[in-house]
DNA sequence: CTAGGGTTAG
C-alpha cells in the first residue's frame, strides 16, 4: 500500500493478534507515529486486546496512557478493552478503576471484571459483583456472563451457589448453549454432584471437544474412571479428535483407578492413534501413575528420561515422585527427588517437610529434626494446609493444627469419629501401604499425626491419637485411586449435601502465588 | 479496523 491509513494498520494489528503473534500488534502500533499516522478508538482497543492476550500490564500502561492523551477515556469499547486486559494480567486495582470510571457500561465491562475477579482468587467479589449487576443493569445477563459466574461457583465448590445460577441459566433460557452447558456440568461435578453432571451433560444436544473432556476428568475426580475410558470411546467413536487435554484427563483417570496398565497402553498408543504427541505433563501423570501404586522404580526411570525446557514443568514431577516415594517408604527416591526440587528452587517448603516427614515415618527422629532445623536456618516457612468441607449449605475451613479457626470444629470431630467407626467396621482399619507407624513408639504417634494433617486434603486435621488411624486409611484409600469409596462413606454418614473439597483447587490462577487465606 | 465465556496432572 502506498498510503496505509489508520484503519489498514489497525486491520494488520488485529490480523497477527488473530494469528497468535499479538506481540507484533504492539511493535506495530509502537511504530505508528513516526509513519504520521495516528491510532483512533478502533486501534486503542485492538491494541490493547493484544496487550491483554500477552498478559503484559507494562505494554498495556503505556497504551493506557495514549488513551487518556488522545482521549478516548470516555469511549466503551477502549475501556472495556482496558478492563479485560488489567484482570488478565492480575492487576485487579487498575481494572477497577477503570470499570468505576466509565460512564456508560453494558454487558462485555461487566463480564470482563468478573471474569478478573473469579480468576484471582476473588470468587466472592466476582459473585458479589455479578448480583450488584443483576440489580442495576438493564440488560439481563447473558451466556457469556452466566458461564463464567457458574465457572465461578465451581472453582468455590459451594453447591447453593452453583444451583442459584443454575437457576439463573434456565431463566434467561441458556441452557441448550454449550459453552454453559459444559460449565454447569463441570461445576456440578465439583460440587460433589457427579449425577447431576452427568445429567446436564447428557442433556447437551451436540457434546464437543471440551465438554467431553471436562466429563472425562470429572468421572476420573470421582473415582470412576471406567467411566471416564467410556466417555473417551463414545467421543472417538462420535468422530471427536482427542486433544492433549483430553489425554490427561484419560490418564489423570487411569492412575486413580488403578488402571495402570491401561494407562501405559494409552501413553504408549496416542501418538499413533490420534498424533497427539506426549508431553511433560502426560509424562508426569504416568510417573504419578506408577508411584502411586508402588512401582516406584520404574516411576523413577521414567522421571529422569523426561525432559523440561524448564524448572517449573519439574515442579510437579518430583512433587509428585516425592510424595509417592514417602507413601511407599522409598527414602532413597524421596531424597533425590527432593534435592532436586530445593535445587530447582521448586515448591521448596514442601520439599523440606516431606523429607522432615519421611524421616519421621521411617523413625530417623533426629534427621526429621536437623531438617526442620535447617528449614529455619535458610528461612523456609510452609504454609498451613487448608481443607473444607461443605456441609448443608455451610462451610467448614481447616488450617493443620488449628481447631479454633473451624466454626462447630467439635462437631465436625464427632462426625469424624463415626467416620472412623464406620470405616473399621468396614474392615479398612491395618493393612493399608505404607510405613505409617512402623517402629514407632505410641508416644510419638500424636506428632506423626500432626505432621502428616500439614498436606492432608480432606478436612480431617484436626483429629488426635486414636483417630490418627483414620487419616492414614482415607489418605490411603486416596492415594491407591479407591477415593470414590471414601466419599461414599463420607455421604452415608451425613445422607446429603455433604461436599468435601481438595485444596488443591487453585488451577485458574495464573500468576503468582495465592494462599487459602486469600481464597476464603 | 474494536471489548466478554466452558476442559488441564502431585
Amino acid at each position: 500500500m502506498l498510503d496505509p491509513n489508520t484503519i489498514s494498520w489497525t486491520s494488520l494489528m488485529g490480523g497477527y493478534t488473530a494469528a497468535k503473534q499479538p506481540n507484533m500488534a504492539v511493535w506495530l502500533f509502537a511504530k505508528m507515529p513516526k509513519n504520521i499516522v495516528f491510532p483512533n478508538a478502533f486501534t486503542l482497543s485492538t491494541v490493547v486486546n493484544a496487550c491483554s492476550v500477552l498478559a503484559d500490564v507494562k505494554a498495556g500502561k503505556l497504551v493506557h496512557a495514549f488513551v487518556e492523551v488522545y482521549g478516548y477515556q470516555t469511549n466503551l469499547i477502549v475501556c472495556a478493552s482496558l478492563v479485560d486486559m488489567y484482570g488478565k494480567s492480575n492487576d485487579l486495582g487498575s481494572a477497577r478503576r477503570v470499570f468505576d470510571s466509565m460512564v456508560e457500561r453494558n454487558v462485555v465491562p461487566w463480564t470482563s471484571m468478573i471474569v478478573g475477579y473469579a480468576q484471582n482468587a476473588q470468587v466472592y467479589e466476582a459473585l458479589k459483583l455479578f448480583r450488584e449487576f443483576s440489580r442495576v443493569a438493564d440488560d439481563p445477563p447473558n451466556q457469556y456472563m452466566l458461564s463464567i459466574v457458574v465457572n465461578a461457583c465451581a472453582s468455590l465448590g459451594r453447591l447453593v451457589y452453583g444451583k442459584v445460577t443454575h437457576a439463573a441459566v434456565v431463566k434467561r433460557g441458556h441452557e441448550s448453549n454449550e459453552v454453559v452447558a459444559t460449565a454447569l456440568a463441570d461445576m456440578y461435578a465439583k460440587c460433589g454432584c457427579f449425577e447431576s453432571s452427568l445429567k446436564v451433560f447428557r442433556r447437551m444436544l451436540n457434546s464437543c471437544l471440551i465438554s467431553y473432556t471436562s466429563m472425562i476428568m470429572s468421572a476420573a475426580k470421582h473415582g470412576l474412571g471406567e467411566v471416564s475410558l467410556e466417555l473417551f470411546e463414545e467421543m472417538i467413536l462420535k468422530g471427536i479428535k482427542p486433544t492433549d487435554v483430553t489425554y490427561l484427563g484419560i490418564l489423570y483417570a487411569c492412575s486413580h483407578s488403578g488402571l495402570v496398565d491401561r494407562g501405559l497402553e494409552l501413553l504408549n498408543s496416542m501418538q499413533a492413534e490420534h498424533g497427539v504427541i506426549p508431553d511433560v505433563k502426560h509424562y508426569t501423570c504416568v510417573v504419578d501413575m506408577l508411584g502411586r501404586r508402588g512401582r516406584l522404580d520404574e516411576a523413577y526411570r521414567l522421571a529422569k528420561t523426561i525432559e523440561l525446557r524448564h524448572d517449573s514443568e519439574g515442579a510437579l514431577l518430583w512433587g509428585s515422585l516425592l510424595s509417592a516415594s514417602k507413601l511407599h517408604g522409598r527414602l532413597d527416591i524421596a531424597d533425590e527427588a527432593s534435592k532436586w526440587l530445593i535445587e530447582a528452587k521448586q515448591q521448596v517448603d514442601t520439599a523440606y517437610v516431606s523429607m522432615s516427614n519421611i524421616h519421621v515415618l521411617t523413625g530417623n527422629w533426629d534427621d526429621s529434626q536437623s531438617i526442620r532445623s535447617e528449614m529455619k536456618r535458610v528461612g523456609v516457612r510452609k504454609e498451613p494446609g487448608c481443607s473444607w468441607v461443605e456441609i448443608k449449605d455451610s462451610v467448614y475451613v481447616f488450617y493443620a493444627r488449628d481447631v479454633s479457626s473451624c466454626p462447630r470444629g467439635m462437631e465436625v470431630l464427632e462426625l469424624l469419629k463415626d467416620l472412623e467407626n464406620r470405616m473399621k467396621e468396614r474392615g479398612y482399619i491395618g493393612g493399608s501401604k505404607g510405613l505409617v507407624f512402623v517402629d514407632v513408639e505410641d508416644e510419638s504417634k500424636e506428632e506423626i499425626v500432626n505432621l502428616h494433617s500439614e498436606r492432608l486434603a480432606l478436612g480431617f486435621s484436626l483429629l488426635s491419637i486414636p483417630k490418627g488411624e483414620t487419616i492414614r486409611i482415607m489418605k490411603n484409600l486416596r492415594m491407591c485411586g479407591d477415593c470414590h469409596e471414601a466419599f461414599k462413606l463420607i455421604s452415608s454418614i451425613v445422607e446429603r449435601d455433604f461436599v468435601v473439597r481438595d485444596v488443591n483447587r487453585f488451577h485458574h490462577f495464573k500468576n503468582g502465588s495465592c494462599s487459602c487465606k486469600d481464597y476464603w
